[in-house]
DNA sequence: CTACGATGTGGGAACGATGTCACAGCAGTG
DNA sequence: CACTGCTGTGACATCGTTCCCACATCGTAG
């Protein structure tokens, strides 16, 4: 039961090193593994250490170093799956470097981001990984001389790292699939276009129409709100139109599930009244009928690369900012097919 | 540009003292709000504050104050979306209580659940909340003094507070809708019986059986593995028996993934051929055709239940270890039916 | 035999914030 | 005019750790 002694106070390293009949800096040494200490001295502290049940204080170890081994992680919304993925790659990779993660929520938020920076610096964290929500994140951590990895969309984008997919690339190929199966109205759905992201998929859209010389029709792109419902809201109204699209490419997870409820709503059957395909793949999608072909961007291999990225940039592994591009795979499932009368 | 001003070093307090000319203590109290500090010297401190862009340094104050405004969330996949919502509802209580969470993965393992109590230990956070994986949680952090609570499952069921749902009441009616409807031969999928979720939901299953005067058969109490692929193989091999049940009661949502594609894999209608209930809500059980009646617990609220608990457990205003029951609902979709051939 | 590097140990000063304590000024009261 | 009580301020110790430095011992090369 030695080491399940309850003394009121917790045990510090000075009690250890008593213990043990060293000096603190003995033990200190000892514990850390920094410097020189004799092989049997050494048992002999950590032996003591665990007797008491000695855990460091890492608030004390921090001052003192002017550094935690804390990584803050920034993301929008936690119950997005995206998000949870991205923090659960994130969480995973800082256990893998040694540092520990904390998680803040922004919920969109600029003001929140700003809170979230400013208890990133308070806790002297080594670095900063998120998905932005404004350029302040980046500027604000960068006066205070912290390190950011931006993921997923960039605010910042020549003086810190990144990692992203390549989103023009990827809505292009998406839409000349739509193209190609003989679509020719085609409704982009996206929540913002004020972001790399949004702004990057409208470009790789715009540059398929282009391409195939097809006028781009403005009324086509359809600006939906952030969540779910608003997205199927936007969704229904332009399926009532009469020159209703015969396909629909949803910016995210969240617009297709509202695309997919709306096609619900009206009776409509994808893919033989509208085609539908999504950027960003989401677990759903697979077990509908018909399953929702999607480009699939990996978020857990997002988050894992941002934290590695930005642990190799405390290693000072890093020269300048770098970028990361992380693969996206389109998966084809059922839900995209020739339009039944092509325009 | 004064806020925006980048000295090679971060401004202390006691460079704000000077800049407002006063003593470090005066600055301190001016800022924190505690003691005598007149009017006209607290904006002036201030106002040096922002021009310097000082921020607090937590890990001195923490290191002074002997705990830190950190609460240590552990959750055991935050890819699944009951821990990830279970995650969002922590994150947003910690705020509002002006907490900051620390947010762990175990992944299951007692090992990493015991290193996260470690780490919980070592940054002196306020308090843990957590899905517990062992009783070691609790053991471990009681020894060292902090607060913890319990959530989802208990492991130290009368000395810690918990917050959870009534898994056999809600296991109960669930079978019991089964059994109205006519079926006799209802197969419980588990991923464990050894926590108080799984024990509690095959007992409130048995108390639905035996007031309906049915034996308990133990072929029919299936222990799956952890994810949705074991999960729908396990249900593979159940649905092929000759003396197939018809109706399928999933422990939770990953299992009831796993039997809705197993359900697919065999050509199997559901809920023609056969029935199906889940323990535990998710997105795509209102997406697919029929949506899933599940019984819905509120996995956000019972993080949110959860850090509240533990708030008011630090602020003093808690006597002794308190439980915490969050309601659920039953969500009745599409998937149940009269079975066809009845037993 | 001395000088020197390598090994091992301990003393003491930080790190930045807080909070106790002493003390000063000032108003109101007996 | 003493006194009490309130407001306001600063000096100083303290939290637990690390790490720089001084010092001691030992083996070995010159």
């Amino acid at each position: 039961m030695s080491t399940t002694e309850s003394t009121a106070r917790r045990a510090t390293i000075k009690e250890v090193a008593e213990a043990a009949g060293v000096s603190r800096s003995t033990a200190s040494r000892a514990l850390s593994g920094t410097g020189y200490v004799a092989e049997n001295v050494r048992a002999r502290v950590r032996a003591a250490a665990k007797e008491l049940g000695y855990v460091v204080d890492a608030t004390a170890r921090s001052l003192k170093q002017q550094s935690s081994r804390l990584v803050g992680v920034v993301v929008s919304d936690l119950r997005n799956a995206f998000y949870s993925a991205f923090a659960a790659g994130a969480a995973h990779a800082c256990r893998t470097a040694g540092y520990t993660m904390v998680l803040l929520d922004d919920r969109g938020h600029t003001e929140d981001e700003t809170a979230a920076a400013e208890t990133f610096v308070a806790l002297r964290v080594a670095g900063v990984v998120g998905t932005p929500v404004s350029a302040s994140l980046s500027a604000f951590l960068a006066r205070h001389r912290v390190p950011v990895v931006e993921a997923d969309r960039r605010f910042a984008e020549d003086s810190v790292s990144a990692v992203v997919v390549d989103n023009r690339a990827a809505a292009r190929s998406t839409t000349e699939h739509l193209l190609a199966l003989g679509h020719r109205r085609i409704a982009l759905l996206l929540d913002e276009t004020d972001w790399t992201t949004g702004r990057d998929r409208a470009a790789g859209y715009a540059d398929a129409l282009r391409a195939a010389g097809l006028p781009e029709d403005p009324s086509l792109k359809v600006p939906t709100g952030w969540d779910a419902e608003a997205a199927r809201a936007a969704a229904v109204s332009l399926l009532q139109r009469p020159d209703r699209p015969t396909a629909l490419f949803a910016g995210n997870n969240l617009l297709a599930e509202g695309a997919w409820r709306a096609a619900a709503d009206l009776g409509l059957s994808i893919p033989d009244d509208v085609s539908l395909v999504a950027f960003d793949d989401a677990p759903w999608m697979s077990m509908v009928t018909p399953g929702v072909t999607a480009v699939r961007q990996d978020p857990e291999a997002i988050g894992r690369a941002a934290v590695t990225t930005l642990v190799a940039e405390l290693a000072g592994e890093q020269r300048g900012p770098s970028t990361v591009v992380v693969p996206t795979t389109m998966i084809h499932r059922g839900s995209t097919a020739r339009p039944t009368q092509p325009a």
